[in-house]
DNA sequence: ATTAAAGTTCGATAGTTGTCGAACTGTCAA
DNA sequence: TTGACAGTTCGACAACTATCGAACTTTAAT
C-alpha cells in the first residue's frame, strides 16, 4: 500500500495536517533559523560550502543534542533533508515542500 | 518611545521573531482550520456573511472556552483581527500579514 | 589500531500548551 | 427587567516540548 488514498479523510483534511506540521517544526525560533540558513546559503555563490550540522552546534547557542533533535524535527516535517557529505552531515532544502508552502500563501 | 529601534536586536531578528509567532499559531489544527475558514469566507461570493465566533464554536470540536483562547491567539500573532458586528464577534483577516508570509515563501 | 571529532540516544527536568467545567460579564429581544 | 444567547476569565490537569549532561556510536585522519 501507498501512502495515498488509505484513509476515509478527504485530501484537504490530509494536506491540513501536513501544513501544519511544518508550521508547528518552524514554530520554535532555533529551528526557523536553521531553516533560514539552509534556504538563503543555497542560492549563495559557494554552492558547495554546504550547511553543516557541525556548523548549527558553533553557531547556535545550543548544545548537539539539541541541534539534533531540531534537524529531525525539520527532516520528519517534510522540510529539509540530511545527506552525509564527506565527514559531515550536511542539510539541504526540500524544494517540493518550499513550492506547497508558497502555494498556500499565494494571493486569491 | 515607538515599536522602532527601541532595542539591541537588528531587524532580521525582529523579523523572525515576527514570523516564529506567526508560525506558531498556526501550528495548531484547530487553529489552523480557523484561519483558513477566515481566509477563504473572505472572497466568498455572500461578503456580509461573515466568519462569526459562535459559528467556529458550533461547527468545531471544542467548547467555548477553547475557541476563545485560540482566537486570541490567531489576533495576538497578528493573523487575525475581531470586531464586534451586532450580537456577535466577527473574524476578519489581517492581509498585511498574509502579505508579509508570502513574501516570506516567495521564490528567491 | 588509536584517536579525535561528528553526531545520536537516553533520561531528566522545567516550562509551555490545549482542553475542560464553572463561574462570570456583556448584549439584545421580548 | 428578565431571560437567553454570546463570549471571557480562571484554575486545573494532562500532554507535549526544549534543553541539558552523560554515555554512546560512527567516521575519517594519523
Amino acid at each position: 500500500m501507498g501512502t495515498r488514498n488509505t484513509d476515509t479523510r478527504n485530501t484537504d483534511t490530509r494536506n491540513q495536517d501536513h501544513l501544519c506540521r511544518a508550521f508547528k517544526a518552524l514554530a520554535n525560533p532555533t529551528r526557523l533559523r536553521i531553516y533560514q540558513q539552509i534556504r538563503d546559503q543555497r542560492s549563495g555563490e559557494v554552492a558547495d560550502s554546504g550547511c553543516k550540522l557541525v556548523d548549527f552546534i558553533n553557531s547556535l547557542k545550543v548544545g548537539a543534542p539539541t541541534v539534533s533533535h531540531h534537524l529531525k524535527e525539520l527532516v520528519n516535517a517534510g522540510l529539509i533533508e540530511v545527506r552525509r557529505d564527506g565527514r559531515f552531515l550536511t542539510c539541504y532544502l526540500r524544494e517540493d515542500m518550499r513550492e506547497e508552502l508558497r502555494r498556500f500563501w499565494e494571493r486569491t
